[in-house]
RNA sequence: GGGCGUGUGGCGGAACUGGUAUACGCGUACGUCUCAGAAGCGUAUCCCGCAAGGGUUGGGAGUUCGAGCCUCCCCACGCCCACCA
């Protein structure tokens, strides 16, 4: 009976058992309480997974497995993500469909995914490419049309040289392209934006409901950037026109002493006749049209500008006329594109102002050295009427004074939803000749992505659709006449924006989803995956779902009310596992050498789940030998039936705590503690001669989540005949935590000394007693007066002694 | 420059609300089993010291009977955002 642990032979008889059962299937019909566990659904990349990947998998299979048990309906799903540029470029440079290209790394991630055994329920499994799915990623689009989200721009955008196609802000990093590296250009074309910074105020205001990380939450807050402020209008010498500014320091206006636009800033076209200097002027904004992003930051900060000569602008405080610069440290796409300068109290004005020459004038009283700006509060002067009042509160008082305007301004900018590539769903819109833009009704939804010759960019700036005459002329659905489809696509992010709701009710045809399953279901109760999304794909999903609930199609205002971050699993060298180094670990071949169990439990041991921890080759074997000790412990359980043999207390304490400490670090995420105090325990039970059955099943069940097969195995193997998955989660007895007996710490003047065994309840004087009369102690106390005795009741006792 | 976070044995890490620092695992050493090896099992393993004892949580100060944990200063590292007026 006591055969060898075979992980290879356990593990895939079970595997099969499971999916054959549909154990893991979610009920929508249940008077069950719920809980929705969610991963970020993966990009089913030609790589294929590497050990990191399924950290976070595990951790929601562990959570969800244990939810199941505690007797919640839990629904655990999984779908692909699989539009995108790396599949149409694996198409291009391979010569094969993108859609071929997909089957075949989602079936490999598939046979990966159920090789390391989660408990996934596969009937509810969703693709962003699939046009069941993506006909509701349009029909959004449709809906946020119809609500003026969604409009048509020409102004400049990242453009991507390598990838041909444009960017979000978003897609950025250090001003390259975030997939290829690439440094991206400004360019400017037609494309289709989202208009998010309609939310950006509710998408603050709502973190503070959220349960997630407080450092996504920071990164969200800056990332959204709210920064309130004045505009300001400075006329133009002569001319009649106005640039008006955005501030924060109004208060400062008095020490303003010279304005700046961008050199996007459409006012300095309106001003050519009157710029002296208008070669040099022009010249400078060329320069700085073709500056990439990295370029502009990597000059060391290098102020660069140039004076309109022949302009001045009037500061509406005191009359004062002040020069008037073109310069590419203010940006063109935030506030106004146009500032005014005050170089006293702001650093970067006074860079400028110092490399220029310009004056440098003081109106807000503190700072230390003139070698830099004072940015703090304090008393104005110089500043007319405004002398004397606190900087604060003049804020307010001089706009009012200059009829400014108090408001609210946002870092978060638009998104640019239009991508130039093929491999993404077309934007479901028709350009008519007379009708205009006009949306495909929803009954012809989804417009399915037609079949091309070459997927490759055009570098026109259109997408490969734009070649394809009969799918690109059509008819308009409102006039009749011609019209042409939009050839642009979507963003990667579009389908992972709401893929969340897909899965509640993922073969709706009617509807994006039916509102009483959603409301069931909704929000998802726990969301795990990599912080690297917190300023994407995370905004994206609480922007759509807001926008849902505004028309109606959802029932609550935030898609997931818990949020845990998964820390890398660095390589062996500590550096990030990619193929490029040669350093990728790939689960397929650890699953073979030491079984998924001992795969799951490793990674939840490695460290704690939220951090980054590089792998170790060597470190594995201790789960291994863990799971190889828990397999022979079988050979020590009782023979007798008699359940209600004499338990051991202390074992029985143990237990109890052990059901305690695993529930709660299972609850918290904590899985590493978790895991050792599951050994702990085992190490317990190998000391006995003999293991009582309770004691046994309980010891089961509290490793089924971690290692669902080994444990299956042994459950099945000491008589059970249904699975230990569906076993009912053991609960800890109070009572039997508290122990009978405490140990005591007994300190002599703040250091340890002696430690002794007592009965719980005796009182600080019969702990004190028993503590003077033993030797150790005696001889630290010995002739010194006793100041002061602290009583910790179970734990310690500290005795303060005179120096005498 | 800003935000968030981290610093504990040879290594990954544990420590509840300020109460016996180094749990659990890896590695290492010795022993046991074996013809031999592997695996397993047992013992030991923060540092100094024969011991009594002393020291130790990046460095320095402080609060406290007592600090890995709280406060202040400094150092190092990681991640994210960075000319956002």
């Amino acid at each position: 009976m006591d055969g060898k642990y075979d992980h290879k032979q356990i593990e895939k008889k079970w595997q099969a058992l499971w999916e054959t059962a549909g154990m893991y299937r979610a009920s929508d019909k249940s008077n069950k309480p719920k809980k929705y566990v969610l991963d970020m659904f993966p990009y089913p990349s030609g790589e294929g997974l590497h050990v990191g990947h399924p950290k976070g998998y595990i951790a929601t299979d562990i959570y969800s497995r244990m939810k199941r048990m505690q007797g919640f309906n839990v629904l655990h799903p999984m779908g692909w993500d699989a539009f995108g540029l790396p599949a149409e470029q694996y198409a291009i440079k391979n010569k094969i469909h993108p859609r071929v290209a997909v089957d075949k790394n989602v079936a490999r991630y598939k046979e990966q995914l159920s090789d390391i055994g989660f408990d996934y329920d596969w009937s509810r499994e969703v693709n962003t490419t699939d046009p069941t799915f993506y006909k509701w990623t349009q029909w959004i689009f449709l809906k946020m049309f119809e609500k003026g989200l969604a409009y048509e721009s020409y102004e400049p955008i990242n453009w991507c040289p390598s990838c041909q196609t444009g960017l979000a802000n978003e897609d950025l990093e250090d001003g390259k392209c975030e997939r290829c590296g690439t440094l991206v250009e400004k360019k400017p074309m037609r494309q289709w934006v989202i208009r998010i910074t309609k939310y950006a105020d509710r998408m603050l205001n709502d973190l503070d409901k959220l349960d997630w990380p407080t450092s996504i939450k920071e990164s969200q807050r800056n990332w959204i950037g709210r920064s309130e402020g004045a505009e300001i209008d400075f006329k133009i010498g002569g001319s009649g026109k106005v640039t008006t500014v955005f501030t924060t320091r109004p208060d400062t206006l008095f020490g303003a002493t010279y304005c700046v636009l961008a050199p996007e800033h459409k006012l300095i076209d309106e001003l050519k006749e009157s710029i002296t200097n208008l070669s040099e002027v022009e010249g400078y904004r060329e320069e700085t049209k073709i500056r990439t992003e990295i370029e502009r930051t990597a000059e060391g900060r290098e102020k660069t500008g140039v004076k309109c000569e022949g302009i001045s602008v009037v500061n509406p405080a005191n009359g004062e006329e002040l020069p008037l610069y073109v310069a590419d440290y203010v940006l063109g796409n935030y506030g106004t594109g146009a500032v005014m300068a005050v170089p006293a109290h702001d650093e970067r004005d006074f860079a400028f102002a110092k490399k220029f020459s310009l004056p440098i004038v003081k109106v807000v009283q503190g700072g230390g050295t003139d070698g830099e700006a004072y940015i703090g509060n304090g008393n104005l002067f110089n500043s007319g009427r405004f002398d004397g009042v606190s900087n604060e509160v003049a804020k307010r008082k001089i706009t009012d004074f200059v009829n400014g305007r108090w408001v609210t301004k946002y870092r978060l900018k638009d998104w640019v939803f239009s991508r130039q590539r093929y491999w993404g769903e077309p934007i479901p819109l028709i350009h008519c000749e007379t009708c205009g833009v006009v949306p495909v009704p929803e009954k012809d939804l989804p417009v399915v992505l037609p079949e091309v010759e070459s997927y490759a960019p055009t570098g026109t700036g259109e997408s490969p659709l734009a070649d394809i005459a009969e799918w690109v002329n059509v008819s308009c659905p409102k006039c009749g006449g011609a019209g042409k489809r939009e050839t642009n696509t979507m963003p990667q992010w579009a389908g992972s924006s709401w893929y969340y709701l897909r899965f509640i009710d993922p073969h709706n045809t009617e509807a994006l989803v039916d509102k009483e399953k959603e409301k069931y279901w909704s929000p998802v109760d726990m969301y795990v995956g990599g912080a690297e999304h917190a300023t994407r794909h995370l905004i994206y999903a609480r922007f759509y779902h807001k926008f849902l609930y505004d028309i109606g199609a959802v029932n609550y205002e935030e898609p997931f009310s818990r949020l845990q971050n998964v820390g890398l699993i660095m390589a062996e060298d500590g550096r990030k596992m990619s193929k490029r180094w040669g350093n990728v670990v790939n689960p397929d071949d650890i699953v073979a050498e030491y079984g998924a169990d001992t795969l799951r439990l490793y990674e939840m041991f490695m460290g704690p789940f939220g951090q980054s921890v590089a792998w170790s080759t060597q470190g594995i074997v201790g789960p291994y030998r863990f799971l190889e000790r828990v397999w022979r412990l079988k050979n020590k359980l009782q023979q007798t039936t008699d359940n209600r043999q004499q338990e051991d207390q202390k074992l029985n304490t143990e237990l109890h705590k052990t059901i305690k400490k695993v529930t709660d670090d299972i609850e918290a995420m904590s899985f590493n503690t978790a895991v050792s105090q599951l050994m702990i325990f085992a190490n317990e039970l190998e000391k006995e001669p003999q293991i009582s059955r309770i004691a046994y099943e309980t010891f089961l069940k509290l490793l089924a989540p971690f290692a669902p097969h080994i444990t299956e195995e042994l459950w099945h193997e000491i008589g059970n005949t249904s699975s230990v998955h569906g076993a009912s989660w053991p609960v800890f007895d109070l009572q039997k935590i508290v122990e009978k007996e405490v140990i005591i710490a007994i300190q002599v003047g703040g250091k340890v000394r002696d430690t002794m065994t007592v009965a719980r309840d005796l009182d600080e004087n019969a702990v004190l007693l028993l503590a003077l009369s033993r030797p150790i102690v005696a001889k630290w106390t010995e002739g010194k007066e006793v100041i002061k005795v602290i009583h910790v009741p179970h734990k310690l006792l500290n005795i303060v002694i005179g120096e005498g």
